[in-house]
DNA sequence: TCTCTTTCGCTACGAGTCGTAGCGTAACTG
DNA sequence: CAGTTACGCTACGACTCGTAGCGAAAGAGA
């Protein structure tokens, strides 16, 4: 689960400095804010954050591997709170998900270190864990309360339950991301209400015919 | 509509090698498929495609310019055969667009330059002319032959009407992209029926309801 | 044919970044 | 106290960047 350099296995020997990794990734965040993924170095970020660059380097093997541990924090924040009914929990999730990605850090870095991961299978198994499977969790908690409420029907597959569940993920996340990122229009309740009612129209006539 | 630094606008003198256009854009996808985005350099492309390095620079003003124009030429292939339902014509092109991801070169470069356009205005715009409209063809020339056939009801209000363009879009493209190049799974004939079907149950729902 | 203009290949350059190595010092363990 | 590890600092070779300057090549117009 950590993209961090381990610190040494034996025991002994003078710790980490742990304020080192919040200042770190701090300072990796604003440097994204300002400079954006290419301009970024970890010379400035280790100047930000008031550490030698060689610290750096004995903690992550780079700057994709940095920059997801710095952006994946921030994906902590996704929450599902139960609003009611699975039209206003798509809603929700949506929302926050383009809030998410309305800030320029996320903005910038989310792209860069998938670009960077398709030639990097290492680094896309960090993503996978770090990033993405945060967000998956929304989805199937979302489904689970929504089967609970009576909306969706129990489905007694398991394998075709996980593969419906991959792709309204994919639909989901990939529809906000393209609109927020390559169309660059803003992820407003307006749109999430249209897509929600699109979904929705689209789970029901999934669902009655396997 | 181009990227290209045009050549000087006064005339005579010696016009521009066209064929090393040609060469350098070639070149371009192919350092893109044995180096990947990020470790690119506009050096390495000048000494393949076989001209100096400061022809690239009167030519282009960036890696992230060259590479939208030399990914653009890709999406040329991409057309919208009638096969006869909307159905089929939604599964073609997904299957069309999945297999331009599914290249190497276009893999790593439409993250990387989409990635970059976050804090590049101009370079945004490119894309959208050069790429992104390109996909988006496909969906109103989708929409136009399934109203001609009845297959979806004409809509009377061209700003809804465009609305409703654009989501479709966003979740086409953003569902694709976002399953071959983050969940990183196959966009194969099945995925592309689950993901039809899903598509137009919420398209009857979306229309029946304005 | 001669002149003007622009592009081309080539070389060279300062500036900046990369990732690493070496060193002395600080911090914690047994 | 001795042993071990992390830290800050400096320095380094290798590489890339984007530009400048040069002479030669290739057309347009007189």
């Amino acid at each position: 689960m950590q993209s961090r350099i381990p610190p040494s296995a034996r025991t002994g020997g003078r710790p980490r400095n742990a304020a080192a990794d919040t200042a770190i990734l701090e300072s990796t965040r604003q440097a994204l804010v300002d400079l954006g993924w290419s301009k970024l170095t970890l010379g400035d970020v280790a100047a930000r954050a008031g550490v030698a660059k060689t610290t750096l380097y004995r903690r992550w093997a780079g700057k994709s591997e940095l920059v997801v541990d710095a952006v994946a924090e921030l994906f902590d924040e996704l929450e599902l709170p139960d609003r009611g009914s699975l039209a206003a929990d798509i809603e929700g999730v949506v929302l926050q998900f383009a809030a998410l990605l309305g800030r320029p850090e996320t903005k910038t870095a989310l792209m860069a270190v998938v670009a960077e991961s398709t030639s990097d299978e290492p680094l896309r198994e960090r993503i996978r864990t770090s990033i993405v499977d945060r967000q998956k969790r929304l989805v199937l908690a979302g489904r689970k309360r929504a089967q609970e409420r009576g909306e969706l029907p129990p489905e007694p597959d398991p394998a075709a339950a996980g593969h419906t569940a991959d792709l309204i993920f994919d639909v989901i996340a990939g529809a906000v991301v393209h609109r927020a990122l390559v169309s660059a229009e803003p992820v407003d309740e307006e749109w999430a209400h249209r897509f929600t009612l699109l979904l929705l129209g689209g789970l029901a006539a999934a669902t009655s015919r396997p």
